[in-house]
DNA sequence: GCCGTTTTCGGCCCGACTGTTTTCAGTCG
């Protein structure tokens, strides 16, 4: 784990501790914020502290969200490797009872009164405290809460996660396409963090303007996969839906991972307020929190129905307040004095300050596949069908890149092999019409940097993709020593997958970003946007640092089958939240400039 | 604990739903 990685986790314990204390409430959510930004900070907060010395403070706190207390416990933990106050918070709360707010429906209050009064330490307790009927001595408990408590105890030890974005992305569209034919709906779309593209989505928004909300709310409530329905209002319903367990070649999810459901809330929007609606349950939570904030210094009040002139009483809506914008979420940017920020972006990273909408990446920009396999390793399609489907992509390029030697598992070529495959690739371009297709390699990093393939061989392929494949747990000194010698190489065009983690899987190499970043750079690198939703390997925030440090992008399906080529909007999705422009992304570039760019590296 | 073109103190987004209550606290997003 990274140092910031570390940091995050440490703040975001404290938080929670805080919290089940119930002390100040707003320290808890202060060191939250912390935690969230210091998580997607581009640059190893070790470096800046071990940079600039005496001034390591005041370069903190110039970081939103970080003010002195928090840059002084950022120091503490990068040279004492601990934050003393995180200790002591851990000395004061059972250590059991930390993971029950993980539980749906068990907050802070809650938790604190179990302990404090029920003597609730651990899930064994609260079973307990359940079982005997005590638990129903405490306020505000009753047989309906002890229900529904069990309910979500039993769904927490189901071992939830978020789901990755590939998995949720088609359940929200099927249920979108289902509820689009109930009786009178008019709109419908899906928000939230799917919306914004996030790696995982911790639940599904359904947004729906309709003339007859019973009836769509029956629909989405009895629907068949629907599990578990959590809630049925007037204007909104939250139900959990079955998830399937396919996770493409990595196999079946493993029990305990994942879930077999997932939460899907619809909520009923009035025609009028569809832009607002839209707008507040995109998010995110801090995108709406700076929104709001800006809104309020002009003297207005945004909520989901539009926004308000705001007169210091709540829900204007409710007393017939007429919005001064709320159809379309241009009309709420126009009126807050903002371009269109795409929802990728919502994320107070500094969007709210563009003067313009940013012209990012888009799926119809990208020309080209360059990292792609084949059945002479461990792919499903002949070098034929790769091509035809590649052309079917309006593509001028593919590359076939199967696994090299050390790859034994995915049938790794052996040079020998390899030769001749270069010759079945060049002929199989020779003859196919409207695509290029290009020789290339998968080439392993090997966990001391060099190649897989001698650089005799590598010459002669048209594209060379170095990925990084074993000893993924190397710690991040190696890992970045290693990764530095792969991009230094004069044969490598693309860094592919250049982390190896896989979501809610496994964590992957940690090395220094900033550092790749700038060498890839110097030595006319291309860094991978591995888009199958498993990987998204740069992620999000890999990506605006790479983009602010000026180096190249590639965006690939990683082809394996013909499904795999869907995946680019996934991938796509992660370059705009990376706010990556088109001309940055080298699958962008037409044929001529592309592959005048591969050659410079022969 | 952070933050500041009306603030260095006094704020900190806003509403729906549920279950427990006789008016609202807790949780969630």
């Amino acid at each position: 784990m990274s140092v910031n990685a570390e940091l995050a986790a440490a703040f975001g314990e404290i938080a929670k501790l805080i919290e089940i204390l119930g002390q100040d409430k707003f320290r808890a959510i202060a060191h939250d914020k912390a935690s969230r930004i210091i998580e997607a900070y581009p640059t190893d907060l070790k470096t800046i502290v071990a940079g600039s010395g005496a001034d390591a403070r005041k370069r903190l706190t110039e970081i939103e969200g970080v003010g002195p207390k928090i840059a002084d416990k950022i120091i503490e933990y990068c040279t004492k490797g601990r934050v003393q106050e995180l200790d002591e918070l851990r000395a004061e709360v059972p250590a059991g009872l930390l993971p029950l707010m993980q539980i749906p429906g068990l907050g802070p209050k809650t938790l604190h009164a179990l302990w404090k009064e029920g003597g609730v330490k651990d899930l064994a307790g609260l079973k307990k405290a359940i079982e005997s009927g005590r638990i129903l001595e405490l306020p505000r408990m009753g047989e309906k809460s002890v229900q529904k408590l069990k309910e979500s105890i039993a769904l927490a030890e189901q071992g939830e996660t978020r789901l990755p974005l590939g998995m949720a992305m088609p359940i929200a569209e099927a249920i979108v396409a289902k509820l689009r034919s109930a009786k009178g709906v008019e709109r419908i779309a899906f928000a939230g963090s799917l919306r914004r593209g996030k790696e995982t989505i911790g639940d599904i928004d359904i947004l729906v303007s309709t003339s007859d909300p019973d009836a769509v709310g029956a629909v989405f409530r009895g629907a068949d996969d629907v599990v578990q329905v959590i809630s049925a209002g007037e204007t909104r319903s939250s139900v959990r839906v079955r998830i399937g367990g396919d996770a493409g070649r990595w196999g079946a999810l493993q029990e305990g991972q994942a879930g077999p459901s997932i939460q899907v809330d619809l909520k009923i929007i009035p025609e009028a307020s569809w832009g607002a609606a839209l707008y507040y349950f995109t998010g995110s939570k801090d995108h709406n929190v700076a929104v709001r904030q800006r809104s309020l210094d002009r003297g207005w009040t945004l909520n989901e129905y539009g926004l308000f002139e705001d007169d210091g009483k709540a829900e204007p809506h409710k007393r017939g307040l007429k919005p001064i914008a709320s159809r379309t979420e241009d009309d709420i940017f126009k009126a807050l004095g903002l371009p269109f920020i795409p929802p990728e972006l919502r994320e107070n990273r500094g969007e709210l300050s563009l003067k313009s909408t940013p012209r990012l990446v888009e799926v119809g920009d990208v020309r080209a596949e360059l990292h792609a396999h084949t059945t002479e390793s461990d792919g499903e399609l002949i070098i034929e069908e790769l091509a035809r489907e590649a052309k079917h992509r309006g593509f001028h390029t593919i590359a076939v890149t199967d696994h090299s030697k050390s790859s034994v598992i995915a049938g790794g070529l052996t040079p020998e092999r390899l030769r001749e495959h270069i010759k079945a690739v060049r002929a199989a371009d020779a003859w196919i019409e409207g695509i290029s297709i290009l020789p290339g390699s998968e080439v392993d990093i090997l966990s001391d940097g060099s190649l897989d393939y001698d650089d005799e061989l590598l010459a002669q392929l048209d594209v060379v993709v170095a990925s990084p494949h074993a000893a993924l747990s190397q710690d991040p000194a190696t890992a970045t020593r290693r990764l530095l010698r792969a991009i230094e190489h004069p044969m490598v065009h693309i860094i592919g997958h250049p982390t190896g983690r896989l979501i809610n899987r496994r964590a992957g190499l940690a090395p220094d970003m900033a550092e790749l970043f700038a060498a890839a750079k110097a030595h006319n690198v291309a860094m991978e946007i591995n888009a199958h939703w498993m990987r998204l390997d740069l992620r999000d925030h890999h990506v605006r640092a790479a983009v602010e440090a000026g180096c190249l992008i590639a965006i690939d399906c990683d082809v394996h089958a013909v499904d795999d080529f869907d995946c680019l909007r996934y991938g796509v999705m992660t370059g705009r939240r990376g706010w990556l422009p088109p001309e940055q992304c080298i699958n962008t570039w037409d044929k001529k400039k592309l592959h005048a760019w591969l050659r410079s590296k022969r």
